[in-house]
DNA sequence: TAGATTGTTAATCGATTAACAATC
DNA sequence: TAGATTGTTAATCGATTAACAATC
């Protein structure tokens, strides 16, 4: 059973392909050849070839892909084809946001649990949903089948939490805390550290207030 | 004048480092070796200096490197020595949030005006900022010195909204919505596309099916 | 001076692009 | 069949790691 594994940098793109074909699929459009995909993405049809042939054959020789059936393919491979459940662990403002992001939904993403450490919030119903105290998470998990929980806190006590979220048999957490979890490999961490980007959207204006200097030197 | 073209890759490490770097210095550390932060990072010390050497030698022979130098000399790579003043764009769960998080304004990042479409939010006081029509953003960029615009708004309008931010003279776009945007080269965009982060958490929780799986059998 | 650790060159590894035979 | 376009191998490019001379 031969685990040919795929790169990280295939994977950060699958995404943006679903995006694409998803667009397409709604516009109507039937089929599509990596070139005209390639055009449309700004990335090179060599590469979406080598990518999507990491999973398998799905295009067909002098007709290009069927976009429906890679649409699905692509789902499929990034598993949107199953339901997730999920806690969202922090109700600050990040956390109602997220919690109120309808798209999630759409996508087999169902928040199940809100969970947060300040009891003033306790009982304040978002989304349909009550907002329970921290200690509730473990026998809340333990009735529901959670594979996925939304760290949305602050990054103090985001190391503890999240290592108690692995002892109540978390599988994956999405991390918004400004700080590395410290859990083990097999349990899924994706972080999104918004301060992080927004540090390397300032380095690139730094970049071009240089080139302009630059230009006028 | 030679332009070294700083690769993607290490300016996007650049963040975490400096993230490293500030924890080190608020707990008294002076000096650091490349060894000992490549075991707190989990990264190679080889990538290290080497991702530090292209913007200079910061460390010294035998003896390290001095943490709050080159926690300061990071920050200014990153043009964080410099103050920046936002516009954000949509008033929604996303741009409230973004709008009352304090540590971005730490950081010299300093949200000036809040517009919306919705007029019924007009007038509406987030974080001391009144809600404005989308109309007043081109005066209020011509009076006001912005040069980073948050979009936080849905994907449907986004794509136009962001050619006029280009037209009013913005530097950069934080990217919050959906959809590619399409604005000259020059202007900066950092995309954070929540659901796409969203979708590679759920590939690897898929592989980590897999896996289990292929243990079993 | 001896030991430590950088800065930097060289070697390796991996990812992207190019090319083309296979095939629809 | 001829034309188009994939799947895949080979070539190139870039990024990471290893090694070590320079030097504090």
């Amino acid at each position: 059973m031969e685990t040919k594994e795929i790169s990280r940098a295939v994977i950060s793109r699958l995404p943006r392909y679903y995006r694409y074909l998803g667009e397409l699929n709604d516009e109507g459009v039937e089929r599509i050849s990596s070139q005209e995909l390639s055009t449309l993405m700004k990335v090179t049809a060599s590469q979406i070839r080598q990518d999507l042939n990491n999973f398998g054959g799905f295009g067909q020789q002098g007709y290009g892909y069927n976009v429906k059936y890679l649409y699905d393919e692509i789902g499929s491979i990034l598993g949107l084809d199953k339901k997730h459940n999920l806690i969202l662990i922090g109700a600050g403002n990040l956390g109602q946001a997220l919690a109120n992001y309808v798209n999630f939904e759409k996508r087999g993403f169902i928040i199940k649990g809100i969970f947060d450490s300040n009891e003033k919030i306790h009982g304040k119903v978002i989304r349909g949903i009550r907002v329970q105290p921290m200690e509730e998470i473990e026998s809340f998990m333990a009735e529901n089948d959670i594979d996925i929980a939304v760290l949305t806190i602050p990054k103090t006590g985001a190391v503890k939490v999240a290592e108690q979220l692995v002892s109540f048999g978390i599988r994956g957490i999405w991390n918004f805390a400004h700080i590395d979890l410290n859990v083990p490999e097999e349990i899924e961490v994706e972080n999104v550290h918004l301060s992080e980007s927004l540090m390397r959207l300032s380095y690139k204006l730094k970049g071009e207030q240089n080139a302009h200097i630059r230009r006028k030197v």
